[in-house]
DNA sequence: CCACTACTTGCAATCGCTTGCAGACTAGGC
DNA sequence: GCCTAGTCTGCAAGCGATTGCAAGTAGTGG
């Protein structure tokens, strides 16, 4: 009889009421044994442990979502999976987060920006906090969507929203002094989409470098949207620019123009040098790799989840800012003796 | 007083208790109101969502999670994020679910087989089904670790378990003719690592194609992880075999293999030809892009919601097998002639 | 030997939503 | 005008955890 009972109970899911019961207590000393060890006396704990180790049992997130309020999940929007950039982030994300045995929420809202604010929507009552990657809404909008639920922004600064950024303006500018000193005299920088925080701040670095010089010719191009095509199809205008040195926004940028330049029958770096930014896979995989600014992707992945969990916990934050460097690879030579 | 009791009421999270009694209605119609329209007089309903619209009213996913037993979340477990085969099919996937107004928690097993058990284990309780792609535990592991739970396998075929696949096994063989066309007498495959279903089955259909022909010197290497740095080691024993043509288990792979040979001073496809397999970013933006069979990432991420929804609604489901196409591009020609 | 802490435990309410059941109300058929 | 069959609606009991409060136990000092 008992043992029917005892097999019938462990084929449903365990509850702290069968757990309590099989061991003739509480369901709430059951609880405490697991929320509150200190409370429980530790013969009790320990076999209360013991025993939701033998049938399995695992505390129902509902529930305890539904009695604490919080769920143990964070939402993490961004807005382009299939960006070789994010990747390496998310996966840092989710393994800091997996640590506090938090799950991610994973959204991507396509590069729209009504996409983020729906979205944002609609995740919002199902986790705890928010981390929100380079999002493309206005600071107005950004900050009114995240008023109420605690929230990092990555890669975009916005004036009282706690972030974490990337600032790779100081090796940006190291990657002009270094085609300067291989003696490229004509530059070019693609920017890149006007509504991405990172564009501007890159752009800005590489402008101030070239407002200090008078020997050189500084061609500005974009915005361009940060997609292999668009790049490829700015090549022209880089060619047309005459530089032979260039500054792509980001990688993949860098790469669409290595692929427009082919086309047009120049071979990079025989033809023009090139530096993208992001050190994503893409720029270690290419033949000749990619010289690039590396972004520390895994450091800003866990550093926004300290972050959160700081926002959530309520204590004070400031936002962080991580530095890129410059990576010297196969894309950038000395400027070819040209036939004028 | 009730002005004020009104704005306290405001401020909090509305939930159905205070959308009914701002009606004069009872909660349970406010509930059908959303979960069984259909039950409740039409004027009604819509005066419930006129109000719910009203103060923001959003279903507590706790609270109805604890009372139907479902999260209205499905995992998605994939080995490595990083690789550009995934992130594709993750968002295909991810836009897939929120079509039924499901989310996505995403974890990233690191390629590890411990992780992938433990992962499944952890989430388990937390999701309604689960979608795991390209797992690499051995079929008896998973059959066992995945009862219990709906879910539906990615990219490998287990007797038992209802199957998403891709097979690129005729495009390969295209591939091969192709290669073949052109001249090239001597192959080699690079094959995948062991523990994953695909290389098994990419192996094979090359290995056959191969066995087929008298006239042809065919050389397996590997196995070898899918990763760049590993195709790039590669290279050597494929310069070793002195095969001009070289059949690589994924993109990744290729591309590294390229690299390699590059290392080794040859360029591709001038000294020798490489295809590679999944059409990833990285096939479409390197330069010269990169001969591969395309793997239809959106197509199997919608299908495995799809598939994984009729398991969940207790349907009958077929394993679904998507033919993958050969896409001819930049890193395949006519064999150079050798010194001999 | 008793009162007084200090620990442990159990009771019971609560979180917000779903849902079986029963009652109320409406409308059509005879 | 009465009965029957629908339609709608509300009541109340869960779902499985957490947690304030009170009761019980034991250890300590007077």
């Amino acid at each position: 009889m008992l043992s029917v009972t005892e097999k019938g109970e462990s084929m449903e899911r365990a509850t702290i009421y069968s757990i309590a019961s099989s061991l003739g207590i509480s369901a709430s000393t059951v609880s405490r044994a697991f929320s509150r060890p200190d409370m429980v006396k530790s013969s009790v704990r320990e076999a209360v442990l013991a025993k939701a180790e033998e049938v399995g049992y695992q505390p129902n997130r509902a529930a305890r979502g539904l009695a604490t309020g919080q769920t143990g999940v964070f939402g993490l929007l961004i807005p382009d999976i299939t960006n070789p950039f994010f990747p390496p982030f998310v996966r840092a994300v989710q393994h800091a987060a997996g640590q506090y045995d938090s799950e991610i929420l994973l959204i991507d809202s396509g590069r729209s920006q009504n996409a983020e604010e729906d979205l944002v929507r609609r995740i919002r009552p199902q986790v705890d906090g928010l981390i929100i990657a380079s999002p493309r809404l206005p600071s107005g909008r950004l900050k009114k969507l995240l008023t109420g639920i605690p929230s990092v922004v990555v890669n975009r600064a916005v004036r009282g929203l706690p972030a974490v950024l990337c600032d790779n303006s100081t090796a940006l500018r190291q990657a002009a002094d270094h085609l300067y000193q291989l003696r490229h005299r004509k530059f070019a920088l693609l920017r890149g989409p006007s509504t991405a925080w990172a564009a501007v701040q890159r752009a800005r670095a590489v402008r101030e470098w070239a407002e200090g010089r008078t020997d050189i010719e500084f061609t500005e191009l974009g915005p361009i949207e940060a997609q292999f095509a668009d790049g490829r199809a700015a090549a022209t205008g880089v060619v047309d620019s005459g530089a032979t040195a260039i500054l792509a926004f980001d990688d993949l940028m860098a790469a669409g123009v290595i692929a427009g330049l082919s086309d047009l029958g120049e071979t990079v770096p025989r033809d023009r040098s090139i530096v993208g930014c992001d050190d994503v896979l893409l720029a270690q995989t290419m033949t000749p790799s990619l010289t690039t600014v590396t972004a520390p992707l895994t450091d800003l992945g866990q550093q926004a989840v300290t972050t959160l969990r700081a926002v959530l916990a309520g204590q004070p934050v400031r936002d962080l800012r991580l530095q890129g460097e410059l990576a010297l690879r196969g894309t950038v030579a000395p400027p070819r003796r040209r036939r004028r």
